[in-house]
DNA sequence: TTGTAAGCGTTATCAG
DNA sequence: CTGATAACGCTTACAA
């Protein structure tokens, strides 16, 4: 391996002047300089990251957790932060899996953008105490070293709620994420919050987990409880996977049964897929670009020693056609129509 | 920042009795072992990565490199890749962005999966002679350093083409990748091939780029062709991804033209999305956890310098309802009936 | 069984 | 402007 020490041999001065020629320093001549970089590229010289960064103590590179890399890999959301690090002067990387979690306290990285449910909050608070800057997307963490960047969860649930409610439905399902997910807790509330709000409403929750196979059983049993659907119900699915997962189910063993007559079905996040689903799902939207370039922008400053509030991203009802009036409503219409 | 000086002090003993306990080495005492774990505990030590890769010169860290971050394309891949690591030791990340291909040359990984059109073919080879260790997926690179892992693509285009042929089209068209593209190339060379056995058949070749929008740009180029629809054809899209922006196209802007009529489209990958296009899209099919995990191996293998030959991943044709027989013989067929 | 010490490739502080 | 030199935290001969 070529090092700065080779190179100061051949130019025949010392390694500091390389080191500072090779960084750009104005301690040394530009004629020193020229030659330094020329020997440098000649022997195809490259930095030594563990080198630097032993020193340096920073690596310039930002570490983002997720959970796993399956189904919509937050594209949007990645894009947003590479963006902003990128200008920031800083790298990224992707990782999942527990093990990977060491990143972080052996320094490979200067921060990092968690979500991802295999960090429990007490391993961060922990990471956190050490020193190490994190902006977390799916928890409520409160520390100086943490800055959180949510989604409007609440506000999401209750646009969806309120929708499925003004258009006539009194019979509700709520399918839920898995049992530890901050979002899934959010949203339930606000559900539960505004199902309050009117009298006449029944609100049943099924628990789900985030994917399409947990909708699959809720419609299942959805269509167990409404008679296979001559009964009209309206479902707010946590999330989209799980709305798609419902769709299928129904297409596949209730192809009678239509979906924004008899079955009437929200989503949330807006998925890519939502929008070629048959009828086009409603859903709850929101810019995953603007999400993740809003945690890399907190991040840095957080790194940078700045203080930082925590940030809230806005959502968006997304009207489809997977959701009509109720029966009686429609009924109604019609008489005045 | 308490390093193993640190636990040396407050255990009475040396800094290298404290690394090799640390490094669980018989030459220390079981007693003296524990007692350095025990104080490395209550001190919260932890070891530094860049000190250690400064000395080992590994990092245990493979990088995988994609284009960008884009399509829910990768999840799988990415999956297979990650199964494989971490049974032997390894953990993954995955990076894209020009900036990002230092990772390689400062020795932060200890090789890489490449499936990036923003490394230049002489770049990798650079890095191959530098002593690096790849595994591409993307093109053919022939170095003692690099294993290629590559889609069986002329099989894919083959089957591909010769479903059209057989199901009686004689107006084809295909849609390419970008012009760089090795799997696209692979592709053109097979469907020219297997055009080319048979007398009657013309072949009209529509530069894409992979993306929606080029599917879409493909689908108005031939309605004006094909006087809207009235003549039929048939389209070999080199991804799905452009395939649907067809289909996407046709629905907006030609209602009345149906696929599988008077339109016949075939895709490539069977990502996710065909299942949901209507009508259901033929493709090419393949694993590509099975294509992430063999990629793996590959790596580890050659990172461990064991000698490894090239590989190949193969590929079905999985038909859908976007492609029927051509008029003629579809009225053929019903005389017949 | 444990300690001493060299060295991995940088950066950065001092003198000169 | 340039050169010695001391870290950074760890591994690993070699010595005791």
């Amino acid at each position: 391996m070529v090092s700065i020490k080779d190179i100061a041999k051949q130019a025949g001065v010392s390694i500091s002047t390389v080191s500072y020629a090779l960084n750009g320093s104005s301690k040394v001549t530009s004629e020193t300089t020229a030659k330094v970089l020329a020997i440098a590229k000649e022997l195809n010289y490259m930095p030594n990251a563990a080198a630097r960064t032993l020193k340096t103590r920073e690596t310039k590179i930002v570490g983002v957790f997720l959970t796993d890399f399956s189904g919509a890999f937050y594209g949007d959301l990645l894009h947003g932060m590479k963006e902003i690090l990128s200008t920031k002067g800083y790298d990224m990387i992707v990782c999942s899996g527990k093990h990977s979690h060491r990143m972080l306290p052996e320094r490979m990285i200067d921060g990092a953008i968690i979500l991802d449910q295999t960090f429990g909050s007490e391993e961060l608070i922990r990471y956190a105490d050490r020193g190490h800057k994190l902006v977390v997307l799916d928890r409520e963490l409160t520390h100086p070293n943490v800055n959180q960047v949510l989604l409007d969860n609440k506000a999401g649930a209750m646009l969806a709620t309120e929708y499925l409610i003004e258009q006539g439905h009194r019979t509700l399902y709520a399918v839920t994420g898995p049992r530890g997910s901050y979002d899934s807790k959010q949203r339930l509330q606000a559900v539960v919050q505004a199902v309050d709000r009117t009298t006449d409403v029944t609100l049943t929750v099924i628990e789900g987990d985030f994917n399409k196979k947990a909708g699959e059983r809720a419609a299942a049993k959805i269509m167990a409880d409404t008679d296979g659907g001559s009964l009209s119900s309206a479902v707010f699915c946590f999330n989209d996977e799980m709305a798609i997962g419902m769709f299928n189910y129904l297409a596949e063993h209730h192809p009678d049964v239509r979906i924004g007559e008899q079955i009437h079905i929200v989503g949330f996040d807006n998925i890519e897929l939502a929008a070629y689903t048959q009828p086009r799902l409603t859903t709850i939207d929101y810019s995953e670009r603007k999400w993740g370039a809003l945690a890399a922008e907190q991040l840095i400053k957080l790194i940078h020693g700045e203080h930082v509030d925590h940030e809230r991203v806005y959502v968006t009802l997304r009207i489809g056609n997977s959701v009509g009036m109720a029966a009686a409503d429609a009924v109604q219409k019609r008489l005045n129509a």
